[in-house]
DNA sequence: ACCCAGGTGGCCC
DNA sequence: GGGCCACATGGG
């Protein structure tokens, strides 16, 4: 790990896009089912499949926690892999509203807790249950996802597979803990991601060039 | 006609 | 613990 601390991309990627005021979304539920829908897809093609169930008056615990699932496939359909996400997210909804009757309190838990038990849930690994906790429940835990490690990977030389708990650890040693700040700073990577830190990255105007190795090596014609 | 997107779980070694 | 695979739509 040479150049370039989460904190000093954390400012030049926030002096570029400004604060963001992350998740997009109406309210707690609407985040959980957008972490789930969203798993390898397009946040284009899970707004579709938000408006759908909102146009159905679907969007909430009970009402997933009881439609019939293939009325849900379809309503889900354009956020790809539905019927699997469908089956899951139904599941996830009938767990919650049995054991714990409304999200809110599921969500109260600490979030140790919290999170070990979003992980047993089909459907729900490390970076869904870090979503949930974080954007929905508001509580301190660090995301990452494909864009933070592969942007990681370009601008500081960390491991192109390096281990969701890997690079979480090493955020969460370097970074203040803080919900709003851990909010923004993911933000700010999927903003980054999504226009610069591509599988084909978009070095041009990228606001991390003064620091990525990647970038510069190309400059240079060295092979990275 | 490719390649890619804010992953996850199952199976194998 | 890591490597490979299915899962599927919509956009470039």
């Amino acid at each position: 790990m040479s150049a370039a601390a989460p904190m000093k991309l954390y400012a030049l990627m926030r002096g570029r896009f400004g604060f963001l005021n992350w998740w997009p979304a109406d309210t707690k539920f609407e985040i959980l089912a957008g972490a789930v829908l969203t798993q390898q897809t397009s946040w284009k093609n899970v707004e579709g499949a938000l408006a759908n169930l909102k146009r159905e008056h679907a969007l909430s615990l009970e009402s997933i926690a009881h439609i019939n699932i293939t009325k849900l496939e379809q309503l889900i359909r354009p956020s790809g892999f539905y019927r699997q996400k469908a089956a899951r997210l139904k599941g996830i909804c009938s767990y919650i509203l049995g054991n714990y009757g409304t999200l809110e309190r599921f969500l109260s838990q600490n979030v140790t807790a919290l999170r070990k038990e979003l992980l047993l849930l089909n459907g729900v690994g490390e970076e869904t249950a870090d979503s949930i906790v974080l954007y929905a429940g508001g509580k301190p835990v660090f995301v990452i996802d494909a864009y933070t490690r592969r942007a990681m990977h370009r601008v500081a030389g960390t491991s192109e597979n390096i281990s969701y708990g890997e690079l979480q650890g090493f955020f969460g040693s370097r970074v203040r803990r803080n919900v709003r700040l851990y909010k923004d700073m993911h933000a700010q990577f999927v903003e980054l991601g999504k226009r610069y830190c591509k599988a084909k990255p978009v070095c041009e105007g990228c606001p991390l060039n003064s620091v990525c190795m990647y970038f510069r090596s190309k400059k240079q014609g060295e092979n990275y």
